[in-house]
DNA sequence: AACTTATCCAACCGCCGCTAC
DNA sequence: AGTAGCGGCGGTTGGATAAGT
């Protein structure tokens, strides 16, 4: 593989650590399970792979048109779009994009086809915020230009509440915008109602991806406008 | 059957934002 | 204000395997 393979022991040691401590604290992991690995290769090794509930196998083609409307409206999030995959991981989204999709997309592209019908394009906006969180990060997001894919043009801030220490995000009439704008670009309804319903009990069971299957977090990485 | 090429995907790397001090 | 430490993200790498010749 890329690196050194995990053990079964290993993933073993994993599994009972973050049964026994819990998700978080990645830094001490390897030390409380015993683990000759790095804080990040157990994060992964966890979120990727030995978490519970993961989809492994193909993708459904329901899957497929979701990526492939989420890319355009996120562009390379990945996190972002497991997140609306139940049971995916930015991992593996990444990957079916890399070897699937982005194939599939420039063929199509080069035959001047449409990719996908009728769907907006909703950039995400920089807010009026701090030169931190308009930094871009180094490299990246050159590379994805270069290979047309539509990018977010800054990362924009988070309103939290911060009142009782606890983040969460403000309601607003923003979600209910984001939620309304994103319906009418067919992301909800165009889904089948059983892959709606299992996206939304995965959230309501602290399940999903990377994330937490929450439409408030759209909050995170956009600004609509228009 | 042997070799080459293409594909897949787990793992690693480097960077960023956030937070605490 | 500066900085160190951490969690998290996206891009890239490279070994395993499948497909092709």
């Amino acid at each position: 593989m890329g690196g050194v393979a995990w053990t079964e022991e290993e993933d073993h040691l994993l599994k009972k650590c973050i049964q026994q401590y819990g998700e978080g604290k990645w830094h001490r992991v390897p030390i409380l399970a015993g683990l000759n690995r790095c804080r990040k290769s157990c994060r992964l090794r966890w979120l990727n792979y030995l978490r519970p509930n993961i989809k492994r196998g193909n993708f459904a083609e329901e899957e497929v048109e979701m990526i492939i409307k989420l890319h355009k409206l996120l562009g390379n999030r990945w996190s972002l779009i497991a997140g609306r995959l139940p049971g995916r991981t930015a991992n593996d989204v990444k990957n079916y994009w890399n070897c699937h999709l982005s194939k599939r997309l420039n063929a199509l592209e080069a035959e001047d086809r449409p990719i996908t019908r009728d769907v907006q394009v909703i950039r995400p906006q920089p807010r009026n915020i701090g030169s931190s969180s308009v930094k871009r990060r180094g490299g990246q997001n050159e590379s994805a230009t270069d290979k047309g894919v539509q990018q977010e043009s800054s990362m924009s801030s988070l309103t939290f509440d911060a009142s009782d220490g606890q983040n969460h995000m403000l309601e607003s009439q923003q979600d209910n915008d984001i939620y309304a704008c994103l319906d009418q670009q067919g992301i909800v309804s165009e889904l089948s109602m059983d892959f709606q319903l299992q996206g939304f009990e995965a959230m309501m069971n602290g399940e999903g991806s990377s994330s937490q299957w929450d439409w408030g977090d759209y909050l995170l990485d956009m600004d609509f406008y228009e």
